[in-house]
RNA sequence: GGCCCUAUGGUCAAGCGGUCAAGACGCCGCCCUCUCACGGCGGAAACAGGAGUUCGAUUCUCCUUAGGGUCACCA
């Protein structure tokens, strides 16, 4: 038995991390880090077709962004290198002549257009290789080789009896050597495919936990027989459910941003993506759900990870981002939210503070501050029925009534702060007899022109300054004298 | 279609023979309140169906149904 624990993420760089990777690269992290094991990276580029630049980077970035440190990899070493497939080719010819020497394994000459033919025959049936050159005599095999003609490896499945292997979520699984094909091991280009050289890899790493989504139990059985033909220790198998999308497929493009960098870049924070992914197919034992990344570290086991499927939904992800967000310490939101500030106003923005402290507990998302603070740059007039609010007994007529000698006693003002305006807004509603809405609604209308504002009238005063309050005051009451008509007289 | 897996509210899910079947998101209502949000309180909402086993099944077994996965010289 091994004793330490040891789990791979073993991503192929074909351009985007899905969350469902993600995923799995945090479960293997977390049984890592939970068992006192190491996390090793091991990138798997053996399809030289859909190798794709720069992702190799996109995988290192997304683990970095979310905290995922492993022990080994391409980028930092470690005592089982290489970490990257292509550069471990001459290791898995080796262990495919070694099965070649000992006849559980096969040159298969077979061209790929034979191949198709044969599925087209079968049709509905069953479409496996019909082990055609599994039973070639030794000088036919001979000859062909020595006509250059080019073949693949492929495993001797056994023909009856069944296989069983264990898995650490899902249990016992059974099935019959006659659903299986003979797999090819080695492709004609000499590479070797994902289900071979994952074996290899997985055994000459001394990876203890194979961690990996569900869509690969069916292959699972394929990779015990080959552990046994080269006679080693099959490690621990820990399948994960699948994540699907709201339509109960298989999460995919088509369910919009589904990458790790598409989600970030729609305003939401690493670790509220983190904590939510964190929380499809895991649950804790305690009732509970936010969680750092230290503490799924220290709660996480595999025997309550979940066999069923579960669905991404995004409503939930808001949730976890705003509440991310508004547990940050109000500095660290005013630095996170400074940037996208300064942009809204073309430079430096005013009063960031207090806008932070306003928005902090309304935003969900990063990307939604921008359209939350656009009517602070510009003015837009107020729809007039804006104004006629029941609840807060307001109505274009008071407005036209009562702005103008608001704004006089505003431009009275000496000093623009939250306690001297306030003031002056309660103080003129006691001198008009008014309750305190039937000034602020109206206010708050003129000056942002819209219905629904980050912070009340007294917050959107100071953060728009004397000048501009007293200038947008002008307009709307102008605005007023020309649109309040007799009918709305009452 | 063969094989494999899964099945508690719309979603995430607790439960591991005896519960009025948790909790969260979302939704609805109320409170707080200068709008909204935050916060607080409350509400509607689930064991897919059928046979067994058992004194007793959400829980164990089988069948049905539904959904998913997989059947590549892709991973």
């Amino acid at each position: 038995m091994h004793d330490v624990v040891r789990t791979r993420f073993a991503p192929s760089p074909t351009g985007r991390m899905h969350v469902g990777n993600l995923r799995t690269a945090l479960y293997e992290y977390l049984i890592a880090r939970s068992l006192g094991g190491s996390f090793v990276l091991r990138i798997e580029d053996t399809d030289q077709e859909r190798q794709v630049e720069s992702a190799i980077d996109i995988i290192y970035d997304t683990l970095r962004a979310v905290g995922l440190k492993h022990d080994e990899g391409p980028d930092i070493g470690g005592p089982y290198g290489p970490y990257i497939q292509s550069e471990r080719l001459p290791l898995y010819r080796q262990y495919a002549d070694q099965l070649l020497e000992s006849g559980q394994a096969y040159r298969c000459f077979c061209t790929r257009e034979r191949l198709e033919s044969l599925k087209e025959d079968a049709n509905k049936h069953f479409t496996a290789y019909d082990r055609h050159c599994r039973h070639l005599d030794q000088q036919t095999v001979q000859n062909l080789l020595d006509s250059k003609k080019p073949y693949v490896i492929r495993q001797k499945m056994p023909i009856d009896g069944s296989t069983t292997f264990d898995d650490a979520v899902y249990g016992s699984i059974t099935v019959d050597n006659r659903e299986l094909e003979d797999q090819i091991l080695i492709k004609s280009d000499g590479y070797p495919t994902y289900n071979y050289a994952n074996v290899i890899d997985d055994h000459l790493m001394n990876i203890t936990h194979v961690v990996r989504g569900s869509e690969y139990l069916s292959s699972t059985p394929k990779y015990n027989l080959l552990y046994e033909a080269f006679g080693w220790e099959v490690p621990t198998y820990v399948h994960l459910p699948l994540i699907l999308g709201k339509d109960g497929q298989k999460l995919s493009k088509r369910h919009g941003s589904t990458s790790f960098a598409d989600l970030v870049q729609e305003g939401y924070l690493p670790e509220a993506i983190v904590n939510a992914i964190a929380l499809l197919g895991w649950c804790p034992k305690e009732n509970r759900e936010l969680f750092t990344l230290d503490e799924l570290c220290q709660f996480f086991s595999i025997d309550r990870i979940s066999k069923s499927p579960s669905i991404f939904d995004f409503d939930k992800l808001d949730w976890f981002n705003a509440s991310y967000l508004r547990s940050m310490e109000s500095t660290s939101f005013l630095a996170l939210i400074s940037p996208i500030l300064d942009e809204v106003f073309d430079g430096a923005a005013p009063l960031k503070p207090l806008l932070a402290e306003l928005l902090q507990p309304r935003v969900v998302r990063l990307t939604d501050i921008p359209h939350m603070i656009h009517f602070l740059r510009n003015r837009q007039s107020a729809d007039l029925s804006l104004y006629d609010h029941k609840k807060a007994k307001s109505s274009r007529m008071l407005a036209g009534e009562i702005l103008p000698e608001l704004k006089e006693r505003l431009s009275g003002l000496t000093e623009w702060t939250r306690e001297s305006i306030h003031d002056c807004l309660t103080r003129f509603a006691e001198d008009r007899a008014l309750k305190t809405g039937q000034v602020m609604w109206p206010l708050r209308i003129s000056l942002s022109g819209q219905a629904v504002t980050p912070g009340g009238a007294v917050e959107i005063a100071l953060l728009l300054g004397q000048q501009e309050v007293l200038a947008r005051l002008s307009e709307d009451i102008e605005h007023l004298s020309q649109n309040v008509t007799e009918e709305d007289m009452p």
